[in-house]
DNA sequence: TTTGAATATGTCAAAAGTGACATAGGTCAA
DNA sequence: TTGACCTATGTCACTTTTGACATATTCAAA
């Protein structure tokens, strides 16, 4: 999966591990979140795999970056992996539900610290995509057209759900804490 | 995690590995999946490490079982886990949303044939979830107490969470399937 | 001027997860 | 009685993920 993210960034662009990392923390970090010490090691396997290429790029007043540019054969890769549509459901892991299933067996005070933890947590992601603009994505000198608008038009739908996920996890927890504090 | 799933049922009661298989299927499956593969590798792995203790059981008419009984040790070791409240949010992987993300790429009808497709799948889960009953969780024999409505109260929660979140999913689908096909 | 934060890139061992392959008995209906 | 399906348990090679450790530079503030 990682690697469809990476070959999707670099579609548009050629560009640093870091600039990947980033580039991820601001989007799809939402959905699927990955290290950079897995980012670094994947990008350098797909180059191994003919999936990108790399050129060290040496900028006076920076430190050394390694540019990754998507070779034909990464396109054809992410194209095929974009054409073949999923037929299941995307598989979920909520360590949170996992202990809150299990929480029968734990002191209410502490369990109801945990959820207002958790809840505090929700409440700043969503003030983070509330605030957050998908036009920052986009590195500044490129100029806007009707084909990136409609990337930016994917990628709002996606920030758009991360914003619902934000609020019924906090409504959950409302209300999962009132049920709790009130026995 | 997993560890700690099977540890939270086995804390229950004694279980084989199918048992806590199909208690998964039921039940934490909605919020964290593992294939049979990997729920028996762990049982060995967690009897190994004395978390567990396993007795082979030969019932005549059905096939040969191995039934796993949690150890002080095991216990312990998930009151530990339990009691160190989480202070971070669940990381999350979607691979819808990664598609999703870069559909700007893709053929409009195609996005929209997975977008129902998914839409489909997601209202039969729905389903599945409001004739759920969690008291099916329990064996026919247990008694209904207090306590252990106390542990239902926390398996009807995350079930309810897991409804919102389907509903939350065919909405964003409704939705975003009309913008798509609106141009 | 030094300290700390941000930029930038990596290694690595260990753990977890994937999904195909394999086996075998029981039940039930066509 | 044959085939399909369910129960029940495993192996295994491979990939992915985790999270700690490591290093070096730049820039701004204290």
């Amino acid at each position: 999966m990682l690697k469809y993210i990476l070959l999707g960034f670099l579609n548009y662009y050629p560009m640093t591990g870091y600039d990947l990392k980033t580039r991820m923390e601001d989007s799809t970090a939402h959905f699927w979140h990955a290290y950079h010490s897995q980012i670094y090691t994947a990008l350098r396997k797909m180059e191994e795999d003919g999936l990108l290429s790399s050129e060290m790029l040496d900028e006076e007043g920076s430190p050394t970056k390694r540019e990754y540019t998507i070779t034909d054969v990464g396109r054809a890769k992410l194209k095929a992996w974009l054409d073949k549509s999923m037929m299941e459901l995307p598989r979920v892991k909520n360590e949170m539900m996992v202990r809150a299933f299990f929480s029968g067996q734990r002191d209410k005070e502490h369990v109801i610290d945990e959820l207002r933890a958790q809840r505090q947590l929700h409440l700043q992601k969503l003030a983070i995509y509330e605030g957050y603009e998908m036009a920052h994505l986009l590195p500044p000198e490129i100029p806007m057209t009707p084909e990136i608008e409609h990337e930016m038009f994917f990628w709002n739908r996606t920030l758009d759900f991360g914003k619902r996920y934000e609020r019924l996890c906090i409504d959950w927890l409302d209300e999962t804490i009132t049920a709790v504090e009130s026995h």
